[in-house]
DNA sequence: TACCGGTAGATAGTAACACTGAATAGCGGG
DNA sequence: CCCGCTATTCAGTGTTACTATCTACCGGTA
């Protein structure tokens, strides 16, 4: 999809990735499957997981070890209440810059 | 503001100021002053300079020295054709994200 | 004169994040 | 037995914003 998405993604794809997770429990093949059926083509795998990593290590999220009928055991991750409460962050801090966004494209600058 | 909105402005903040003077040519320290009026109150200097120097290497915006009466001389800059490309391109991205993101908010996944 | 505050821009070093590319590992089918 | 699909991990790279500092010009004031 190019270059500025990648660029835009950087933090917000954390808080689509909570929002995910907000709904569900989902483990990362999961997760990245869904982003590219959304139309996110070309989000890396690699990215997904070392994400999936960050915000664990930050406590924003609890893992279960789950065995696979097919391949090796998924881990399910799952919002915890320290995730809800910075998804919340999250989306107040994108409706901030959605509206300043808005505002520039209407042209009142 | 926290750091949630300094990695959600990489790749935005590039479309804020290429939007800002889609409407009008500005100098660095007018950009910069208008950013912290508008909310983003913890945009550093130095990001802004950086900001419009990458994106005149890349040859989206023309730029002039105008001396100040106060201080040194201004580097005003001004949209050009590539630049409004550009910028369109951008608000196509931005506005799949804002589609995106909005419908994970309404939690249809 | 000497100094200071406000205006204006440049720069070196750092941190965070997404990408690339490759490796590892388990399972089922030809 | 190897290939393809599922599933995760990791080392190295590029881009971007931040921090902190420096240069420079001007007007006013002590």
């Amino acid at each position: 999809m190019g270059k500025q998405v990648t660029e835009m993604l950087k933090g917000t794809l954390e808080g689509i990735v909570l929002a995910i997770l907000s709904g569900r429990s989902a483990y990362g093949y999961e997760i990245t499957a869904w982003l590219r059926e959304k139309g996110f083509s070309d989000i890396a795998e690699g990215t997904v997981y070392a994400l999936l990593i960050r915000i664990e290590q930050r406590g924003l999220v609890d893992v279960e070890k789950v065995p696979s009928e097919k391949g090796p055991p998924r881990k399910v991750y799952s919002l915890n209440a320290e995730g809800s409460e910075y998804l919340e962050e999250f989306w107040r801090t994108w409706s901030f810059l959605t509206e300043q966004l808005e505002q520039l494209r209407q042209g009142d600058n």
